[in-house]
DNA sequence: TATTGTTATACTCTATAACTATA
DNA sequence: TATAGTTATAGAGTATAACAATA
């Protein structure tokens, strides 16, 4: 750090940026991130694979452009992320009753045991992440992102191609 | 959609998932991003860029360090963006007074006028973001998220490399 | 002819290590 | 010897277009 007078401030003003949302959900994001492969270390799922495999057990035989399209995940880069998934066993491709064309997806037992063990972790690592909260606070959080987001998906300009 | 009792469904059940702050956190800031990109067509900055050239703007003379640990890039991945932030004439990069080593950064004035018709545009796309929202929430939104950010950014395991 | 999932591929973002020039 | 910034490079993540199988 300069010891002159130098214009250079080590303090940095972040107020223009701060003062608008995006950047703050982008930053907790980021952050959150991080605390996930810090707790969840290199031999466990990356988040995405996680939630996939979540969504997976929470809804047997889902067809492929359906958990794309809830997780906001492109079909092909879901295809790659489902086939690491197979790779490791954790999760397994049924061609589907009715239409020949769809894939239902189920999770398997080791998939069921990856999951619970990282859902058992999971408590802690909520409480870790929200820890400069109170409780009160962490749940009005909690209700407003969710609320945020159901309205985000369902804008009117959401022309998503 | 399966016309027959399958076990596909297409109303899906991401509860599990939403009960994580983490994954309302990600699904929002993807959400914001296409919205972003959506509002600032191509020519524009894209969101990295912008919230640089706002830094760089509120800190005149900034380091490259400074501004990478404030806005969570690496350092070489900040000498890239600056790099096209200064090819396209929006900042300018100085050698500082004291250290040598450093680098001030600085808007330039086709700089300041891209950030202000940006910011023109501004108060508008949040309020859109933020449509689901009454004002009271997004305000208390805006304020959970900025403490929440503070938090973990000073946090104790933050062991960041 | 349209749709599901896949393949191929490119582009961005990000991460690490090594280099330079200063300190 | 250590630090600031850069370069080089590789690895994720994500995007689009085109294809095969089925509707």
């Amino acid at each position: 750090m300069p010891r002159d007078g130098s214009t250079t401030p080590e303090t940095i003003d972040l107020a223009p940026l701060e003062a608008l949302v995006g950047f703050n959900v982008h930053i907790v994001d980021l952050l959150m991130y991080q605390r996930f492969y810090e707790r969840f270390a290199t031999p466990a799922l990356t988040p995405g694979e996680f939630s996939t495999l979540l969504a997976i057990r929470a809804n047997p035989g889902i067809r492929h452009g359906a958990l794309a399209d809830a997780l906001l995940i492109r079909r092909p880069n879901l295809t790659k992320l489902i086939n690491r998934l197979i790779a490791a066993g954790l999760a397994r491709r049924r061609r589907a009753k009715g239409d020949q064309r769809t894939v239902a997806l189920f999770i398997s037992a080791p998939g069921e045991r990856a999951l619970d063990a990282m859902l058992a972790a999971m408590p802690a690592h909520e409480a870790s992440l929200i820890a400069g909260l109170t409780a009160r606070e962490a749940r009005t959080l909690h209700a407003l992102l969710r609320k945020l987001a159901r309205g985000l998906r369902t804008a009117p300009d959401s022309a998503r191609h």
